[in-house]
DNA sequence: CGTTGACCTTCCCGTCGTGGGAAGGTGCAG
DNA sequence: CTGCACCTTCCCACGACGGGAAGGTCAACG
């Protein structure tokens, strides 16, 4: 199988499958007289492993680590489970940065008029206490935020 | 003041005070003889601006758009609001996103044993069908041990 | 057998926001 | 005057990916 028929079988782009050899994640079990790299049924399933992986927000690296206790079969179910909670982890901290971030603007959102004035909390609440122009005594700490 | 007492007052590094004044978000009032960047009240403010919005997660375009509303003192709060609620709506999503991988790693690492044994449900949810290199019929039982 | 078009190869550039660091000029205090 | 902290510009790197150029290869069709 050349790279373009190992895209359509693992659904992984021409262009990442050739990142995936020259970082080292996935070689080519060979190459044709022609320099044409060579896949097979195996490392289609490794593209695909990978395809999963990423759409489950794995890094790379992390990958790497996952890649190689798949490809061993006595691996201890437990440092897979290490590297999934890890990145669990990692997820849930984002969620509720991003969390956070989307509370704290929909109240903002939520307490501007939209219309034509130009009186907006959103821009005082960005400004905090610093004003472009005019200085304006009124703040509404309604919401408290972290960096 | 100069960049180091700008970035001290405002909480923005000087490397991404330099890369404001690049891309032509905040420009330094004036230069000095010597051609130090001079920095005013108005722009610390400006800076701090930024500062904030990126902490809520606004990309560098809409901050430009952000940045200009809020030099115009004339601009209709429906503008502000409209971007903010672009950008909500996009972190929602992203949120939901992330949420969804999450969802799927903690029912699978709650699936996991987590113990020496190689069978993981993680790695299967992985390879989703495919095999690392031998062909494993279906379902298998925890006590099969690989030999 | 030659042309054609789809495919392959490598190599370079851009993303986006940020940090690191080199090479060289400036300001101020001792 | 020396030394040090600061400033300047310029280049490189990241992660994970896409675009595209320049050139080689393959297969089908006339």
């Amino acid at each position: 199988m050349n790279i373009g028929q190992a895209s359509k079988a693992s659904g992984v782009s021409t262009k990442m499958i050739r990142y995936y050899d020259e970082i080292g994640l996935v070689r080519p079990s060979a190459r044709t007289d022609a320099n044409y790299r060579e896949y097979d049924e195996r490392e289609i399933n490794e593209l695909r492993f990978i395809r999963r992986a990423r759409s489950l927000g794995f890094s790379m690296p992390e990958i790497t680590q996952l890649l190689s206790l798949w490809r061993d079969r006595g691996r201890p179910s437990r440092e897979v489970k290490a590297i999934a909670d890890r990145h669990l982890a990692d997820l849930d901290a984002r969620i509720a940065e991003m969390q956070a971030m989307a509370d704290t603007l929909r109240h903002l959102s939520h307490c501007c008029a939209g219309d034509d004035r130009p009186d907006c909390p959103i821009l005082a609440d960005l400004t905090q206490g610093a004003l472009p122009s005019e200085p304006r005594p009124k703040a509404r700490r309604a919401h408290v935020h972290g960096a």
